[in-house]
DNA sequence: GGAATTTTTTGCGAAATGGTACAAAAAAGT
DNA sequence: ACTTTTTTGTACCATTTCGCAAAAAATTCC
């Protein structure tokens, strides 16, 4: 048998094609029900969310759930990486685009914002997550400090390309401006959270640009 | 009858007075009942501290708790007044201080960050009930933002105060830095509760004085 | 000493919680 | 048609949870 017989004919990375599982079709696709757990757990937070609602919201019920992703620790850390994924990708667009620095900030925080406050004020749910499970829950909270870490660098890069193009003082330290600028996403991300109104989130954060660009 | 006759002799404001209360006498005191409270409930947040884990702690058994405190809800709420109180207090003194900016800010985060690892990386209980409770709370939110208010307020006066000394340019804008300090503060609020290292914390908190008094 | 008062203690109960066992259902393979 | 495989749906279990009622205990007032 010099040539495999059953090669598809040339889906090109055969991404959405129906492998023919072998037993009952799933009634859900499990990409949407983990948004909807994802939601949950970003309204209300771990302990609060039960079982029973996850179950209401995704359709499916708690046998299903538990087959599908695990216990509810395991449901949270995958509704966790969701989040982060999706994050991730909001963002990765605007912190490539290298617009003028304060135009560039101005962008991301614009992104961080409807994030923040998508159907009702969400906040951060990294944030969330580190206010409340990572204490306790070394795996969550090694995920939240990547978090936090990815987040620093990728200001510092900001900062570091605006300083070589001559738009920072030569004294500027991207590092301690990107630290900075983390601190401006975590405190819109808490005040978002008590319902501040966007606003106000966004006169702190034009206030925080202006001292970061003047520094 | 000119002069009040019942006048207690001169006790200062008779503070530790046996006033011969009727029934029976509690069995526990209620500041320190109210201690443990908080600290469990800084600890594990609201949704996973139990009724009976709070009994544990105070040493009280649910039904005292209920009949002294009021529902969970009611226990959370006293508890962080009670929070907010103590760090209230130990914020006034510091703040109060009219050193100069650079170290009065130092002592301030110094303070926080004395707060926020005590006994463990416990984060601000503000910041935490933000994330969690402000959200579906109106009573609480009202607090926790009453919370942020008053800490950007207490950071305005500083920059006020040291730009009408000529400690810091004319070009400054006391509001826009107190914001800055403020989120300052809740980035080592949220990091420490990740069990970020004090050295880390210290040394955002260095870059982020240095940012804000150059500016 | 007895009545009044306040708190503690015991114990109940109804609901919710996380998790699981097991049969029925729906598909593919033979 | 029958078996195999996978998922669903129902029901259940043990535990926990919040809250409360009612009795017992400890104290003051008369």
């Amino acid at each position: 048998m010099v040539q495999k017989s059953k090669r598809p004919p040339v889906t090109k990375i055969d991404a959405p094609v129906p492998p023919k599982r072998r037993g009952r079709p799933r009634a859900y696709e499990p990409d949407v029900a983990l948004g909807k757990a994802l939601e949950l757990f970003r309204k209300d937070g771990f302990a609060a969310t039960s079982l029973d609602d996850l179950s209401a919201a995704t359709g499916m019920n708690r046998p299903s759930l538990y087959g599908a992703f695990g216990d509810k620790r395991e449901l949270f850390i995958k509704s966790y990486r969701r989040y982060r994924d999706d994050a991730r990708a909001a963002m990765a667009d605007v912190f490539r685009n290298e617009l003028p620095i304060r135009k560039r900030l101005e962008r991301i925080y614009a992104v961080a914002l409807d994030i923040y406050l998508e159907s009702g004020p969400r906040g951060c749910f990294t944030v969330m997550t580190a206010a409340s499970e990572a204490v306790h829950d070394p795996d969550i909270r090694a995920m939240v400090l990547e978090g936090f870490g990815e987040l620093d660098k990728a200001f510092a890069a900001c900062f570091r390309l605006a300083k070589q193009k001559g738009e920072l003082s030569g004294s500027a330290d991207p590092t301690v401006l990107a630290q900075l600028a983390s601190a401006t996403i975590h405190t819109i991300a808490i005040r978002s959270r008590a319902q501040v109104p966007r606003k106000e989130l966004e006169a702190i954060v034009n206030g925080a640009i202006d001292v970061m660009l003047r520094a």
